[in-house]
RNA sequence: UGGUCUAUGGUGUAACUGGCAACACGUCUGGUUUUGGUCCAGAAGAGUCUAGGUUCGAGCCCUAGUAGACCAACCA
């Protein structure tokens, strides 16, 4: 077992800590415990990654345990989908257990607990309890029913068990301190009465335990010697342990401990909001691969690889994050790269006719499967005098960036000839319809002539016009417009659903791909990775995009219209550092001193000067978390009216207002300036 | 207004009992290349939220601020 020196994150330091401490490797136990009431995401892949992970570090076993405390919201349909999903992730799991094979043994312990004096029934309404809880800030009254007696709430509990209630008459709690600063001590619930009939014991059972009764609980008999958790149980960890102390003996003491969960730029991780989403038929279903959902990664492309280095990257930490797709994206790529075999497709064709190549003749040219792989081996594909290649890459004239197709320049056909542009067909709207060139019959790829060596700029894919095979091609772009869509408080995620998520066009490929089957993956070269989706059939084929490759040129494109030489990306890159000063100035104001807050003010203002509308605009939006880039934000808007001579747009006023109700006092400061100047 | 947690390049994570802030993604150069991909070489970018303290020495320890998150479901 040879460690490699990696650093260890915060929960192997507990562990390693533990170990010294004399703990035995072989008592070393964990588990993945879901709720069975929706689909996976890749959210979930963090704790999966997390526990599985450390089991095959330490070589222990990894329980899969589902929290079934709730048959209201629970069904067989997601037990199912949570098994395929994680076995497909490539993880296995030890025993598969479920919380309400323990229903019997906890039923016991609160009989014991009762008997006890530790709990007790109460007969008040939900609103009743709730209203008894009192406050963060104020302590919680006691029940009226606190101090039954043994034998009253022992023979009450019986009858909830019998079913002699209804729903809502009585609830189990455990008696502890109403006053505790921490809510969850105040006398929590334990048991309720659900006349519902339960996925998995029926109508055995109607009353059900509550998730922190249930949950400690079953780690225990487990014998799970850390339980991971995200961080939103942290407060639950003095309930967890209050509750373990009541039944445990000597056995392993699990310990509960919480990271940070996993978010996801441009996209969301809740179930609720996920369902939203399917039921109004934003997307298809739970597996489009537009969703962040386990099976819509599957189904989009992505490998069990690329999502297992994706989480063992993003690390383990305690503070609240938003991870950038580009890093997924570069994950999948990575493992794609390696596997996926290459072959051409057009997808915004351009009829290319070669001249001088011989009417009706056809030719099969060699073509390697995979530059990454030596054993892929190659295959045969069609060329003949008439293609198709890529819209994008002829253009008449053009700059000396670019390396493609133009009049009067040479380029080579991948895996084929030498070309030269030479004029073009057009309609009656003056849109090309074909490029017309010339070949270099010498330069035959792999012939070994010296025209075959030659070396050209740039090579284009093509697809040979009779040979191509129509498909269905899926263009995906992000679901949402903003980074973080449910980060808002005042605006709900919807409204920053991405309507142009979702293309459908034509592709043309190459006869190759004829024969592929659900789920294959290829690289389409020079376009990205694309999979078969689970609709293609034989006869029309469906192709997903995965992810498209990492391209240099897309990024100097936007601003290339004229094509200057080096003055557009210059003033671009200025007006980027701008908007950056803006923010890092944003992100220390609230913290310094009176005097460093007026050089960081100056510092907005001059940065703020040249900005545009366009810049300004989405910075109202990611000012909403920092009240320091709020404020740098206001600081800029009030240089950028003056400069422009401008009176406040909509956005801005809703800006302005809203920062009049913030509770910083800078920036109500900052905000009334502007009121007062506009007259808002 | 109470309690708990958190704060390190643009993003994420490191820095073992205090010792010149590292890695990955992203960005930018240059080279190789029949994919503007891959690969290779290199660069820029933080002085660790603020103020004070302890110390020969602080990102790590202490105090006080500030900011953000979580907590009052018969959900998990």
């Amino acid at each position: 077992m040879t460690e490699d020196k990696k650093s260890l994150n915060f929960i192997e330091h507990i562990i390693e800590e533990d170990l010294e401490n004399g703990m035995d490797r072989k008592n070393l136990r964990f588990r993945f415990p879901p709720e069975p009431n929706g689909y996976l995401h890749i959210g979930h892949t963090k704790a999966i990654g997390i526990s599985f992970g450390l089991g095959l570090k330490y070589n222990a076993p990894v329980n899969l345990r589902f929290d079934d405390t709730n048959p209201a919201k629970e069904e067989q349909e997601y037990v199912d989908a949570i098994k395929e999903d994680i076995a497909w992730l490539g993880y296995q799991w030890d025993q598969e257990c479920y919380s309400s094979d323990y229903f019997q043994q906890l039923y016991d312990w609160t009989v014991q607990l009762i008997k006890e004096g530790k709990a007790y029934v109460d007969s008040q309404s939900a609103e009743a309890i709730a209203e008894q809880k009192g406050t963060t800030t104020e302590p919680g009254t006691n029940s009226p029913y606190r101090d039954r007696s043994v034998e009253e709430n022992l023979d009450l509990f019986l009858r909830m068990k019998d079913g002699e209630f209804n729903e809502g008459e009585h609830v189990v709690r455990a008696k502890i301190d109403m006053a505790d600063p921490n809510m969850l001590m105040r006398d929590p619930l334990m048991y309720r009465i659900l006349k519902k009939s339960h996925h998995r014991t029926g109508d055995t059972w109607c009353i059900y335990p509550m998730y922190d009764w249930t949950h400690g609980e079953s780690d225990y008999i487990e014998n799970i010697s850390h339980s991971l958790c995200s961080l939103e149980f942290k407060p639950h960890r003095k309930l967890y342990d209050w509750f373990l102390d009541q039944v445990y003996s000597t056995e392993i003491r699990p310990k509960q401990r919480e990271f940070a969960r996993l978010n996801l730029s441009y996209t969301i991780m809740s179930k609720r909001k996920l369902l939203k989403l399917v039921e109004e038929g934003h997307v298809s279903s739970w597996d489009d691969p537009r969703m962040p959902t386990i099976s819509g990664l599957r189904r989009r492309g992505y490998t069990p690889a690329s999502i297992r280095k994706f989480v063992e990257t993003v690390g383990v930490a305690k503070r609240e994050n938003v991870i950038d797709v580009s890093l997924l994206e570069f994950c999948v790529r990575e493992d794609l790269n390696k596997i996926a075999p290459r072959v051409m497709a057009v997808l915004d064709p351009v009829k290319l006719v070669i001249t001088n190549y011989p009417k009706g003749e056809e030719e099969w040219l060699d073509a390697e499967n995979n530059p990454e792989d030596e054993t892929a081996g190659s295959r045969k594909v069609p060329f003949s005098g008439e293609l198709y290649i890529e819209r994008e890459d002829f253009k008449e004239e053009a700059g000396r960036k670019f390396f493609r197709l133009t009049l009067g320049k040479e380029v080579r056909l991948k895996n084929a000839y030498i070309i030269k542009g030479e004029s073009v067909v057009r309609d009656t709207n003056g849109n090309i319809t074909e490029v017309h060139c010339t070949y270099d019959p010498k330069s035959k790829s792999g012939s070994g002539t010296e025209e075959s060596k030659r070396n050209v700029k740039g090579t284009l894919h093509w697809v040979s016009v009779v040979h191509a095979v129509p498909s269905e091609v899926r263009i995906y772009d992000r679901l949402f417009n903003d980074e973080a869509p449910d980060g808002y408080k005042d605006k709900d995620f919807m409204e920053f659903l991405n309507p142009d998520s979702l293309k459908v066009i034509t592709g043309y490929l190459e006869p190759s791909l004829k024969e592929v089957k659900a789920l294959d993956q290829f690289q389409f070269q020079r376009l990205g990775y694309f999979n078969v989706d689970l609709d293609s059939k034989p006869e029309s084929l469906v192709f997903n995009k995965t992810v498209g490759l990492r391209d240099t040129w897309a990024k100097v494109k936007p601003t290339s219209a004229p094509q200057n030489t080096s003055k557009p990306q210059q003033s671009r890159q200025v007006e980027v550092s701008a908007i950056e000063e803006i923010k890092r100035a944003g992100k220390k104001y609230t913290n310094v001193p009176d005097q460093k807050r007026e050089a960081l003010k100056i510092k907005i203002k001059e940065a703020a000067k040249n900005i545009t509308v366009e810049e300004l605009e989405p910075l109202y939006n990611t000012a909403v978390k920092k009240a320091g880039t709020r404020i740098a934000t206001m600081i800029s808007l009030g240089v950028f009216l003056e400069n422009q001579g401008l009176e406040p747009n909509q956005l801005a006023k809703e800006f302005i207002v809203k920062a009049l109700d913030d509770k910083n006092e800078l920036l109500k400061k900052e905000a009334s300036v502007l009121t007062n100047k506009y007259k808002i």
